[in-house]
DNA sequence: TAGATTGTTAATCGATTAACAATC
DNA sequence: TAGATTGTTAATCGATTAACAATC
């Protein structure tokens, strides 16, 4: 289930950023990069981003630096970037309607193909393009339609029920903006998207904040 | 500027899901707790969460557990979660609204005072209770009402000069949602919840699903 | 050639885990 | 007393950083 490639959890969240810099790099006509200029945008030093990069394979020149376009193709091959991902959205509250027109996630070729809820004045409305569909068409969608991947988005009371019939639909990643630890089989991936947690510890430093 | 406490950052960020497991405690009515409900609820094993738990001073009764209320009501202030925090929002999108309206968030005393938009059609309007001002006023406001932090979710190409004003103006913690590294002056501390970057790492374990 | 920058090794740092005496 | 569970020490593990030979 790891896959074929092994990069350390802090590396590959640091491989967006690299990613962002070489677009900004392009934008601006700059074809060579170094280490040092990875390396800032993703907040570690220069030998941080070569040994980031030292797991993909060998893209440097020694006394030069590296070529813009090729790194960048190597991170979308290696991150698939520009492979199409299908993911369900479930539940149309604020934030739901909030990610399922997210802007940033159509560059790296997110398609929400479907949304689910329970509440009847919300199915077949659009949001956008994406048709709001009952929650009891969950299963038979994601089987006709080969998705693998759901952007849970409920009320935290609702998250776990729903994670199980995910998990049982065949769903391979869960990404989680409900505040609570959800318990999947394995084999189910999930990724906590948790606000609440996240104030909390926000609060941690504001509280001791001088002045 | 780090303040008395000294908490390894991992630990910090488990200290919300003790909490919210003591919280579930007292829900059910129970009121001891041994360190391997609270691990199971962060993901770790008993002798991490006895470990995290140690870093706070010693609340455990060895061969009984932890006092639930007890130890509820020390996280409760070493997070700080029951102080007011004020914040003002910036940017009033689809993003913006939904945090402006996030139920999670009134749990732990964030208080979003005012929001901000450069968007003439969305002066005046109110999300909830929150009124929605002009950019021009942020300065003043942030002045006036003794703001220290604030929720930015602008498009990326503002984020930058929107951050510069906000430090200027005396913010201390940015929790930023739009995806890009901001530069602040040392003294501001930035939060990322980049969802852009996010999904990016997902793509990564996505494609390489089996089946 | 001189200067710049990579890839990699070794040293350092910090977090996790196992084990267990102390305690209830 | 026997069983359970803490707080803490020491061992392990993994990531970061410094340093430098190799390369352009």
């Amino acid at each position: 289930m790891a896959g074929s490639v092994l990069l350390p959890k802090p590396c590959l969240m640091r491989l967006p950023h690299y990613y962002r810099r070489l677009l900004q790099a392009m934008h601006e006509g700059q074809s060579i990069i170094s280490s040092d200029e990875l390396g800032e945008e993703a907040g570690v030093p220069a030998a941080q981003a070569r040994k980031d990069l030292s797991y993909l394979g060998e893209f440097g020149r020694p006394g030069v630096g590296y070529d813009v376009y090729e790194l960048a193709a190597h991170l979308e091959r290696i991150l698939g970037l520009n492979e199409p991902k299908k993911a369900i959205l479930i539940g149309v509250g604020n934030l739901g309607r909030a990610l399922a027109s997210y802007p940033g996630f159509a560059r790296y070729h997110l398609q929400i193909v479907a949304a689910f809820d329970i509440d009847p004045s919300k199915i077949g409305q659009r949001i956008g393009s994406i048709r709001v569909l009952p929650l009891e068409e969950l299963e038979t969608f994601v089987h006709q339609n080969d998705v693998r991947m759901a952007i849970l988005a409920v009320p935290a009371a609702q998250a776990q029920s729903i994670a199980d019939r995910l998990a049982a639909a065949g769903i391979h990643l869960i990404w989680n903006f409900a505040p609570v630890s959800l318990r999947v089989p394995t084999g189910v991936m999930v990724f906590n998207e948790d606000l609440a947690a996240r104030l909390a510890t926000l609060s941690f430093f504001l509280i001791r904040q001088s002045s």
